[in-house]
RNA sequence: GGCUCCGUGGUCAAGAGGUUAAGACAUCGCCCUUUCACGGCGGUAACACGGGUUCAAUUCCCGUCGGAGUCACCA
């Protein structure tokens, strides 16, 4: 069997969003589920759309994600991409579209944007709409001639007749066809000599010897005119594999344009890289079994690409912080902290915290980094809180029991010496023995005045020794006083 | 507006001509607990509508409605 061949497309003009990612990792999951190759293909024949840095964001993304292509021009012992513009240098463009002409399959076509812009129809919602009247096509040869030698500038348009259907063959969608009168005679290449997307696209892909052409399904209904490229040519056409639409809240496509999450805000955001790529996976494509957790190399191993749905997905972030939260939990300790250590840091800076310490409490607790902010912030300074916070239905307690507690315990912690949180723990337990009482009626008054607030990352103790004796006795002292003069 | 695609709970999503229509997130409740979280258990919640075909349709066909995409010298 012939090996697969896909290829990631991008043009350089901002961050990967979601959706370009998700193209970027089934093109790459569907080669290496079947021991194929993926390659990298930067777009660029827009000079006016590219982004300054566009290219590296994308080096930089792929990299860390683990889509690594196999194939490009050498560079610095590596793979470099392959690059259009690079690529135009060699004339390949112009030569296929020169073919093209003599078969009779394109032509040139020396029309202004005045003659163009009256070709135009309005529509609703202020769009407009131009089909080409292929006025060019009737030139003879001989004035072809003359507005080439007059330096004229042209473009080169495809030839589609108006009459009869184009059909392709979509591998999730199955057999599509468009009229050919539907079909619009696109410009192949454009007046500044580069070709269009739509030409390059179809001349690289061959010339790349891909198979699998993999892309988003806002391309469906352009296919057909792909297609006849192909076929004018007398080349295979490759296997279409057309992705379901990733979109926002409202159902809208994802675009670099409205703003939407791109990989290196969600980083930002303080997601991880395997969770994101985790979860967009998932959105799309579903495995046989009911796993959700996939490491890249699982992916690889699970991914078939009949699976792939057609419907579009929204991207919910809520299910994706669930999944990031679900990263941390099984992430190696060691691994956390190091990860976890700058946001610590701000939250908690000076040398007086035992960050290792507290980054295990967070730990399970936090979904992502930024979380951590909130689990941690009382142990800066105590925060203003309302007694009320002292009352709980189920521990029976409220202001005046654990004002109660908190007076019979303070003698008993300012002796204390050992302020681990095993040495508080015992020492507690004991009292309650005395008392008679449940846990939670002596442990919660201890925390709500240690921490003032309602969630915190561990109980009374763990927080006792994280903030040490001094502090401790001094919070509680304070909660006395709020508490008797809330009494009083 | 033309064309194309899509239509299972709020979201992701399995499924199949006959099922009590999975599972996950979210949500709600209970249990556990040194609070919250974690964990465990349970609940609410879906086949867009109308016609066919069929003994039987959510599943196949048609239509309607709804949504999206696309219609550039952008990719």
């Amino acid at each position: 069997m012939e090996k697969i061949r896909t290829r990631y497309a991008p043009s350089p003009t901002g961050k990967m969003h979601v959706g370009n990612l998700r193209s970027a990792l089934y093109e790459f999951l569907i080669a290496k589920h079947a021991g194929g190759d993926f390659m990298l293909r930067i777009e660029d024949t827009d000079q006016e759309r590219f982004v300054e840095g566009a290219t590296e964001i994308i080096y930089r993304t792929l990299a860390k994600t683990g889509l690594v292509h196999d194939e490009g021009p050498d560079k610095d012992g590596g793979y470099g991409p392959y690059v259009q513009s690079e690529r135009m240098k060699t004339g390949i463009y112009m030569k296929y579209a020169k073919e093209l002409i003599d078969k009779g399959e394109a032509y040139y076509c020396f029309c202004d944007k005045a003659r163009l812009d009256s070709l135009k129809t309005e529509v609703v919602d202020g769009k407009t709409i131009t089909v080409y009247d292929k006025h060019c096509l009737g030139l003879s040869k001989e004035e072809v001639e003359a507005n080439l030698a007059a330096g004229k500038p042209f473009v080169i348009r495809q030839n589609i007749p108006n009459e009869g259907t184009t059909t392709f063959h979509d591998e999730l969608y199955g057999d599509i066809t468009v009229d050919n009168s539907e079909l619009d005679d696109m410009i192949l290449i454009k007046s500044d000599g580069f070709p269009t997307y739509n030409f390059a696209n179809v001349v690289d892909d061959h010339t790349m010897n891909i198979t699998h052409v993999v892309r988003g399904n806002e391309y469906l209904s352009s296919s057909p005119k792909y297609v006849r490229l192909y076929e004018a040519f007398g080349w295979k056409v490759p296997v279409y594999i057309h992705l379901p639409l990733i979109t926002d809240e409202h159902h809208q496509k994802l675009s670099k344009r409205s703003g939407h999450a791109s990989f290196e805000d969600l980083i930002e955001q303080g997601f991880i890289t395997e969770a994101i790529v985790n979860y967009v996976a998932l959105l799309g494509w579903s495995p046989e079994d009911n796993r959700e957790i996939f490491s890249l190399q699982e992916l690889i191993e699970a991914f078939d690409y009949h699976r792939i749905s057609k419907s579009p997905a929204v991207f919910d972030i809520v299910k994706l912080r669930w999944m990031n939260g679900e990263y941390f939990k099984a992430m190696d300790p060691e691994k956390f902290y190091e990860m976890a250590e700058p946001y610590l840091k701000k939250s908690l800076p000076g040398d007086r915290w035992d960050l290792k310490k507290i980054a295990k409490m967070v730990q399970s607790r936090i979904e992502v980094f930024p979380d951590i902010e909130g689990q941690v912030d009382f142990l800066r300074e105590l925060p203003e809180y309302d007694v009320e916070m002292y009352t709980h239905k189920k521990m029976k307690t409220d202001a005046a029991s654990s004002l109660e507690v908190l007076e019979s315990v303070l003698p008993l912690l300012e002796q204390q010496e050992d302020y681990s949180n095993d040495g508080l723990y015992q020492m507690l337990l004991k009292v309650i023995e005395e008392k008679g009482c449940k846990n939670g009626f002596l442990m919660w008054p201890i925390r709500t005045a240690v921490s003032g607030k309602q969630m915190t990352p561990g109980g009374a103790t763990e927080l006792m020794e994280l903030l040490g004796k001094d502090e401790s006795l001094r919070r509680i002292r304070l909660g006395i006083e709020k508490l008797r003069s809330a009494l009083a």
